[in-house]
DNA sequence: TAGATTGTTAATCGATTAACAATC
DNA sequence: TAGATTGTTAATCGATTAACAATC
């Protein structure tokens, strides 16, 4: 039921459909979600009523019911959602059927950080490969995971089925990575670096930008100082 | 100039005024486009037009104008904005007058690798100082800045004026982080775990989540796929 | 001049919240 | 039952885009 919307474009998103009904703002929520329901179980909480999780994410309920409605799901009981139940709904959602194969490019400290702790998680995301330049790193193992060398990426990618990478090298160098990452059929980006890429539209990407985010937080910082005065 | 607006609550942010009329959206795309300018600067470009901006960033050239409204800059010419001028403009806008002190909690991967990429910049964000609990990095400095104790975080962070922090500590033990951050009379959070913490007003906060991140690309890799057959 | 560019208002689109009927 | 909770529509709020007059 995927509805065809041509021509649509989103901040640091270059793709020409949006492949169904359900907005960009509830799939990072029930993500979200997803997490703070698996700590509940975790904890032997079995069902969370609205409220619940709207106080744990500093939201309101009406905005978790309103997610979940626009996914399908309903509890039919007025005893809170099953927490169980409705993990498997958002990952029926979410997650795809196969593994999602995930390349880092540049294992510095944030290429290691992130690969460090997706290992040995029961996602279907799977960080299976990284590429660096560096000899120290080429030909071995990486917070679990092998390192070949970025000349590589193209061959290695293709033949792994890797459809998502993770662009953690540094800045002045990722726009070289922009043509290698088209012809490896690479399908969606999280980018780490702070510098806009144009990828080609089929491509998703999400920008990532520490220094902007700590821009913006200072700049709230400074403004509510300057209210207060 | 600031407008006093009560009661609203941003998604992410705890906080009972809003400062001004600029959105926020338009601080992020003002962070980015000072920095494609000097950027530019550097590679001898003095002058550059809404559409030049807005290709570089994957935007419209009226989003690129609209925003620079909404600060009020006026070109006056038709030859393209002076990079140089439109810098320090919005530097007025997003800079504080005095330097800003961040404090990292939580030296591990992603702790060094933002002191790092921090350190040794012309910026009015300055990591001063780092928080930890490993022994072996207690006392010493990392990435160019001293490390303390987390049991002295209060007492450090109040004597050197920091106001934000940097949550890089591992999620499991990031809540018993927020009351020493209130207690210390922190004012902006850029939190990296992968928990939702609910700070009390007057504290603006901003998630950084990477797990979420990738399943929103996950996801969308997966639904455009599922278009394409 | 004609064409390109800018600044700004109005219209549209998307996301959140208010209101409320239905249900346990 | 009365109170609490849910699911859903309508209203509001915020952000983007379309349209266009003014200017070089």
């Amino acid at each position: 039921m995927p509805i065809f919307v041509d021509g649509k474009n989103f901040k640091g998103m270059s793709i020409n459909f949006v492949p169904n009904n359900i907005p960009e703002k509830t799939i990072e929520r029930l993500s979200e979600y997803r997490r703070t329901l698996l700590n509940e179980l975790a904890k032997g909480v079995t069902h969370l009523y609205s409220h619940n999780l709207a106080n744990i994410h500093g939201i309101t309920a009406v905005q978790v019911r309103r997610d979940l409605m626009l996914i399908g799901f309903s509890s039919d009981t007025k005893r809170g959602y099953d927490a169980r139940v409705l993990v498997d709904f958002i990952g029926n959602i979410l997650d795809s059927e196969q593994v999602m194969n995930i390349a880092v490019i540049g294992m510095g400290h944030i290429g290691h950080a992130v690969t460090q702790h997706f290992t040995g998680k029961r996602s279907k995301l799977k960080i299976t490969m990284a590429f660096d330049v560096d000899p120290d790193k080429v030909g071995r193992k990486s917070a679990g995971v092998p390192v070949y060398h970025i000349d590589d990426f193209v061959t290695k990618v293709r033949e792994n089925n890797v459809k998502i990478t993770l662009l953690s090298l540094p800045t002045s160098v990722a726009p070289s990575m922009l043509r290698p990452i088209v012809e490896a059929g690479i399908k969606g980006v999280l980018n780490f670096t702070s510098t806009p890429l144009n990828f080609p539209e089929g491509i998703y990407v999400e920008d990532y930008d520490i220094i902007t985010l700590l821009e913006k937080v200072a700049y709230f910082v400074k403004e509510c100082e300057a209210v207060r005065k």
